[in-house]
DNA sequence: ATATATGCAAAGGATTTGCAGCTAC
DNA sequence: GTAGCTGCAAATCCTTTGCATATAT
């Protein structure tokens, strides 16, 4: 698993651009978030680079994290749970979330009819629009024909 | 201020409903949350009643919001910064919130329109919907005129 | 050379929980 | 009388931080 030349060389720029050093922990944690497409968090990523015989601690997992979100490369994700997610935003361009309250699945969805809403809505309450929030809970496809419908 | 005869009477049976007891503790903190409008954590009911003479500890009124919000007397909302806000859901419909990341001032909308779609979504993905989270941040009317666009 | 990063272990902070003593019913 | 509460203090649990050591540039 490698980082694309191109992505590791917008990593260096944007680095660079603000007195950060590209470290091999730093590249490690990039590597993993770019190779995946999912929505990881902390310790997915201690584990799976601690799997592949790279030990990088938490606390620099965490930084990394953060540093990679200022940079524009990964979106931190809170569903509410208590634990962050973190996802690849370099091949993904902006959607909200289904999630399965059954499995944990985290489903990806665009609606661009929502989306002028909110604009629309913001600019009613005079209101200047930064940044959302928009998650659906509820039983995926998959749990709903296992019958995971929870009785309700 | 004191809990309205028929809210008094609703929450006898919704308790006895589950075999829970009506105790000066958990008639204060839904006299407080009912005598609200506002969306409050639990600090401020804690310091809220204190105030008023009637010291309830912190473990008694997280467990008391708890047990009103599974009763539907109250709803619980978390807007990511780690702390839950309660707002009493008897005198008021389903809405959603406008966050200030300024002056923190949670501002409530309604819109069928973006209802309608999540409902429509959702069908779509074979998903459940159960329940959602839509939180709008920005920067409010109010400090907006105040100069505090943050550069942006 | 030295400003910046890392790892460890300890701190943080809202919420939850175990337990002994109360109390609503 | 007893199942269900309360308050206290300790535990949780993810995340952050202080500090001594290591390293990218």
């Amino acid at each position: 698993m490698e980082v694309a030349t191109e992505h590791l060389k917008r990593l260096k720029l944007a680095l660079r651009s603000e007195s950060l050093r590209l470290t091999p922990q730093r590249l490690a944690v990039m590597e993993d978030i770019l190779a995946s497409e999912g929505h990881r968090e902390c310790d997915d990523i201690f584990l799976s680079l601690r799997g592949r015989g790279i030990p990088v601690s938490r606390a620099t997992i965490y930084r990394t994290l953060d540093v990679l979100e200022q940079v524009g490369f990964v979106r931190k994700l809170n569903i509410g749970d208590g634990r962050f997610r973190y996802e690849n935003k370099l091949a993904q361009s902006h959607h909200d979330h289904l999630i399965c309250l059954e499995c944990g699945r985290i489903i990806e969805f665009v609606d661009r009819g929502i989306e002028r809403q909110q604009e629309n809505l913001s600019r009613e309450h005079h209101f200047h629009l930064i940044r959302h929030i928009h998650l659906l809970f509820g039983i995926c496809r998959e749990c709903r024909q296992n019958g995971a419908e929870g009785g309700g």
